[in-house]
DNA sequence: GCTTTCCCACCTAGGTGTAAAGCT
DNA sequence: AGCTTTACACCTAGGTGGGAAAGC
């Protein structure tokens, strides 16, 4: 029995280049000229949809903003909805990933209910610039309001409240989001691209913290891609929800210190079709729309099952949206223009790079855009270290590139719309614009996932949404506030008892495994132990 | 200004090919006829001297079996001569890595005091066979003398005296063994190969542990190497010793339910001749002879600041040392045989392959080794899983290459004596017979050195070195248990405060930055959050 | 007709020993 | 003369989109 290692492909000599056609349209997009948050650094930061979740041991000053925010905004439940749904939120129906093979698929018609009941998202209607550079009223580091305070919880740490989630390539993002981002989904699964970056203020740097993912669908319809007018167009329902993941971050936790310092950088998370994934990666429906989510969880400390049991609703955590983060996914580029920006930007995609169809002038801020992503995803990299020039002068280089406006050409020359008109609605040219108001609202706690273990459902847990500029908005209603709190509370119980062991690809260090591959006895392990936190 | 990403060197079309010598004398050992401990997994495992540290906490029958080991064997101090090279091993003086820079360099003539004074290890002078497949006699899985009982400890875990360790890919450990392990060290850093994995029996599932490794000193020379007898001979004493850094396994902690089914696989870990590394790779240095070591220590609930500073005495933990791994550092092979066994075994190496120099039947057999040590990295393997018929198979081909014997033939045709003869008694050819017994005592605690704090000074704190098939061994002397426990305190402390989180590559995953590398602001965190814990 | 899958060329990132140059 | 450093060819490992083929 000879073994060999596992063979590698032979090279052959065809090589496939990209299809030419300008890039103009991409890089002609107006860069904010200033920085919102952070100047100092350089760093450039995005508005964030901070989706406050209120827990029982809020202070007094919090709980007052949040009860302000519900009562100032029109909370309309949308428990029926979900509850239509509701086989698979149920926790109980979380214990195990196969649960989810046959997900619940009643009532499809219900999900389409509170369609445009509260208008399209007000940060879509601002100008372009002032969207971009808007800053949370409520936690932007500069003016934060409860920062002169610094209101300690009721375990004494820094308030929750005041933590400020910034997006890190906002630019790179923004010039996805103009053109209606698509990520590649497959069956082995593929990373996001751009990586999903953020960095945090106001953490309590003695606090310890989870840092955690998901994606939820934006609304409930299934979207195809007309190529003769190089636009999505809405195909009908969505497809049966699936299973929606939680991907804790495999470094975590993290002390607030740490996190006030360097970026968390979610670039091993893989996105996947296979309905049957047991490998952590979020599995996602083709040709919907998704809306990724950062959640930061506060870790308790002296974790054991006792205290998993009885202080599950002193859980703390808080989630944050960046709107320039939705995106489509799909198993084949649609857009020809995302394709040209994937390839531009992505090192990994350089072998398709056709240098013909771009100036030196061109090539030059693309690569400094690429460099400006790259350089972003150093660990090492700590506030203030004055090594921004790169974006500086890429600021300044793509600035030149707005007189092309938003509108580019085909490669047969016509004119291209801006495509993702349904997310911008400044950009729009008459699609009917989408609201985030039926976002699926369950937030399944899997914690376990790349860990092995599905922890307990959690349904999106917003009890309200604060917009950068205009207050709170009903991003995302409340269905069950509890089970975000119950997934919290996994998350730390998970900490408590396994740690990142199963995260890290040092364990034993195998290149053909990823960190998330956990053998089937440790998921079960992580059930079991979830299991019984919850009894 | 342009900025481009980091440059790539141009291929060009020169191959440099290893020069060609028979590896007849490589694959012609015998390998053990069955394996140690876990017969039925068919998992290969070494003999394991296990260093047994005593704790305060120790249950009746362990601190008897401790006290039994202790008197038994002659445990002579070496305080006088660790004594001398005392400044780098107090406490104090290991507060910053900087404090290494200038390294004591004391009385390098007392480190060959206690030379010879016990004689040689008594392993080496096992039957090759025998010592091959020694099984620890006190913590063997087939028949711990401890296991039947279980003896919880004072905190109700199972007692730590019943851990077992085992080393992986044991038979490629032994064929480098037989030749004179060299380890490359750079300055940028060089992985070790083989990489030391080790798996783990009888840990608590419901206890968490941390597993550690560092490398110490043999003995007090300094070695050449005599191309012309094709030996390596004593050059001197040896250089100042070096800050001996004790690198914490980046996936720690462990639960032990785990550590009984993964492998722990050191694969990343770095050695250089950088005294000014701040990367937390281990330095050495070269032409000096070393002794890799695992250490095991549990990890203690509940950690805050109080805990770690009330009971830095109830540390638990323990030490395993595989002479099999000793190795001389080098910056350039010195042993042509062995660096044939490198490019055959390692698969990065691959392209220095000379298939003219093998037979298809020696291609096969190195390939098994080389998939089984593979293998063994995989993060999922857990035992019985059935998948070693490349073992298998790999001994019976091995077996056939016996009758070359342990000489070969150099590449001009002459006898070449077994190089490693030193370590190796039963193979020497008349050399002086080298012992353990003055292996460098100090484990500087440098539990930072990767993560960027040092931690606290650690003697190595050997209460007695268990010989699987001869009972107690003096490997290592007594010099400071207190300062093991410290370490392990200090491991403990950290890991209350921020775990692991610089250790992933994952935080912000640039792949040109290694785990390792921490900024200098998250050195300086944990540096003082270890003071903290050392008032 | 539209979507998905698979294999592939071509990258990034980095782990090897080589050979020549550099150092002492 | 012996040891160390450096650039580099050549690997492993795996992340890209292309394009043909397969589904559906």
């Amino acid at each position: 029995m000879s073994s060999r290692p596992v063979g590698h492909s032979e090279k052959s000599q065809l090589s496939n280049k990209a299809s030419a056609f300008s890039i103009a349209a991409i890089l002609g997009d107006k860069l904010p000229s200033e920085r919102s948050g952070r100047d100092s650094t350089g760093r450039s930061a995005a508005a964030a949809i901070t989706v406050n979740v209120g827990s029982p041991t809020l202070p007094p000053a919090a709980s007052a903003l949040l009860t302000h925010s519900l009562a100032t905004h029109p909370l309309s439940s949308t428990g029926s909805e979900t509850g239509n749904r509701g086989d698979s939120t149920s926790p109980r129906s979380i214990v195990s990933p196969h649960r989810y093979e046959n997900v619940s698929e009643k009532s499809p018609s219900a999900m389409d209910t509170s369609e445009g009941k509260l208008g399209p998202l007000d940060i879509c209607s601002l100008p372009n610039g002032t969207s971009r550079n808007s800053s949370p009223i409520l936690v932007e580091p500069k003016s934060p309001p409860l920062a002169a305070t610094n209101l300690p919880s009721s375990n004494g740490s820094v308030e929750m409240a005041n933590i400020t989630c910034i997006l890190e390539t906002k630019e790179l993002w923004n010039k996805f989001h103009d053109l209606g981002t698509e990520m590649i989904i497959t069956k082995s699964g593929r990373r996001m691209f751009p990586t999903l970056r953020v960095s945090f203020r106001n953490t309590d740097p003695d606090t310890r913290y989870f840092v955690l993912m998901d994606i939820v669908p934006v609304d409930s319809k299934r979207y195809r891609y007309a190529y003769h007018k190089s636009s999505w167009l809405v195909a009908g329902k969505a497809d049966p929800p699936l299973p929606t993941r939680l991907y804790m971050h495999p470094d975590g936790p993290h002390s607030g210190l740490n996190l006030q310092k360097q970026t968390v950088s979610f670039e091993k998370l893989k996105l996947t079709n296979n309905l049957l994934d047991k490998n952590g990666r979020i599995i996602l429906n083709s040709m919907h729309k998704y809306q990724p989510r950062i959640h930061i969880v506060k870790k308790r400390d002296n974790i054991n099952e006792a205290t998993s049991i009885t202080n599950l609703d002193a859980e703390e955590f808080r989630t944050f949206v960046f709107p320039e983060t939705v995106f489509i996914a799909v198993t084949a580029y649609q857009n020809q223009l995302i394709t040209k920006l994937k390839i531009d930007s992505n090192p990994f995609a350089k072998g398709f790079r056709d240098s013909s169809r771009l100036s030196d002038f061109e090539r030059e801020s693309m690569e400094g855009l690429i460099q400006h992503h790259t350089y972003a995803r150093s660990p090492l990299r700590s506030y203030g270290d004055g090594d921004y020039s790169d974006a500086e002068s890429l600021k300044l280089r793509e600035s030149s590139f707005s007189k092309v406006g938003e509108q580019g050409l085909d490669k047969n020359g016509a004119m291209m719309l801006p495509h993702w008109a349904l997310w911008r609605p400044s950009l729009s040219a008459g699609s009917t614009p989408t609201t985030y108001s039926n976002i699926d609202q369950r937030l399944y706690a899997w914690y376990g996932s790349m860990y092995g273990f599905p922890a307990t459902a959690a349904a999106a847990a917003a009890a309200g949404i604060v917009f950068p500029n205009l207050g709170l908005h009903p991003l995302q209603l409340p269905d069950n506030l509890r089970e975000l709190r119950n997934a919290a509370a996994a998350a730390n119980a998970y900490s408590g008892l396994t740690s990142s062991e199963n995260s890290s690809p040092f364990l034993s260090g195998s290149h053909r495994f990823h960190p998330y591959l956990v053998p089937d006895e440790v998921k079960r392990e992580g059930a079991s132990l979830v299991e019984g936190c919850r009894p």
